[in-house]
DNA sequence: CGTGAATTTGAGAGCCATCAATCTAAGTGG
DNA sequence: CCACTTAGATTGATGGCTCTCAAATTCACG
């Protein structure tokens, strides 16, 4: 049920006969606390899950026990799919928040692949959507400054969130802490606060207790140097992500 | 018949029926001179490129000028083969070298795709190896410093090019100025000539006209932080990669 | 209302960028 | 064969962005 309009929402469009055969696919749904890893690394995997609820991590240890965040996942999103072809994985995979997933075992999906090689490249697309966010975060860090990076990553949360309903173009719940935002954009939390405080100063976003509220978008994205292309939208939601269009409609 | 050879070196090893198949699919080759761009970013694709020989670089280019690189491939390397599912590209495909590639039109992966799902599956896992080493890069990125990320490098391209019989576990050609290996690394020329000297006089690597020599595998691996599994090796070139075996057997 | 986590602010240091110049190597034309 | 040209490598000096360390304040929650 849920899933199914999360499904909906994807940029992956689905077609209800392929919305179905991926709900019929899903084994059972698991619900985990935060911090939970769901899929460690290295470890062989026969399943894959889809969440449902909360936030998901991919994210990989540095030996002087950092942790250093390499994916964010939003509902609707295919966590690890790319599991089904890789069958181990080089990272690991946790749980922001509390979280809800759905999990799909890989013997599920060998028989979509024999029934339906429409769908087969949907999914294939959908792992791939993932390499385009990854190599974005790669130009992010390697262009960037502190608050471009930040402004960047806000961006594109509000683009992805958007997509899936959890963002009405302005404001969105973004449950993590300025230390974790860190993770992500490679700063310490000490400059991602002051960053959050240049970013309000200016006008541009805002955040209380883990709500993100985004004043105003056109110069945000300017200042992130923010182009959502590479996450597939349609035309749309990609307008709306860039405060092209204020029309909401 | 390169071709051939550069498949049987792959992570991915295919059967000897499936490399025959992709054999089949290549349309004719063709070559490129150095700074060419294959695939421009956002143009609808209707194939996809094998690389024989030469490098290839996934680039992003800033608002400022400034080129950023997300990838790079080396012979063997389907290189954007994940154009099959997205049908156009987030970023550009340019020649690093002069090059030789093989084209396969979409229209061969779709009957590659009806005819064998082990095959797709494996082509799969191949856009999918792309992302693990996309995420290494972020990992590189976020928590390396300069002479760490070149040094990872380094390690990495020195993994690759083993794995295709393009190094000898010591030495092999990298033609890439070092503006180049910046825009890898996100440094400045300038630094990337300072890191190479100081990794030269450490007395782990040098570099004289485009070659590359690795005097101490295992105190650059260990300086890098290198660790291979997210190219999914076998277990030998793994360990000649990262120098744990001396005896290149 | 107490406790720990998260946010906030300040001071000082370090890594790397920027700017500028020199040097080397390779290719070109006379 | 040599002057000329140009791309790339190398070195130095200076400055800025962000880290580190430290402390205070606010917030969430039982």
């Amino acid at each position: 049920m849920l899933t199914k309009n999360l499904l909906r929402n994807r940029a992956a469009e689905l077609s209800d006969h392929e919305r179905n055969m991926l709900e019929e696919a899903i084994a059972h749904v698991q619900s985990h606390p935060a911090g939970h890893v769901l899929v460690p690394q290295g470890t062989p995997v026969s399943a894959s899950t889809l969440l449902i609820e909360g936030l998901v991590t991919r994210h990989v240890d540095a030996p002087d026990g950092r942790r250093h965040l390499v994916g964010v996942h939003v509902p609707g999103d295919f966590v690890d799919l790319h599991a089904y072809p890789l069958k181990k994985l080089d990272h690991d995979v946790g749980a922001l928040t509390d979280v809800r997933v759905a999990v799909i075992p890989h013997a599920s999906l060998e028989k979509i692949q024999d029934a339906d090689s429409r769908l087969t490249r949907r999914l294939w697309f959908m792992t791939l959507l993932d390499a385009a966010m990854h190599r974005q975060w790669i130009f992010r860090l390697e262009s960037l400054n502190a608050t471009q990076r930040v402004a960047h990553f806000l961006c594109e949360m509000n683009a992805r969130l958007l997509a899936i309903g959890a963002s009405d173009g302005s404001e969105f719940s973004l449950p993590m802490t300025q230390a974790e935002i860190g993770e992500v954009c490679a700063l310490t939390n000490v400059h991602v606060n002051r960053v959050m405080r240049e970013l309000r100063e200016l006008g541009m976003c805002q955040t209380r207790s883990s709500r993100t509220q985004i004043i105003d978008l056109p110069r945000l994205v300017a200042k992130a140097l923010f182009d959502p292309h590479y996450l597939y939208l349609n035309a749309e939601t990609a307008a709306r992500a860039t405060g092209t269009t204020g029309t909401p409609q």
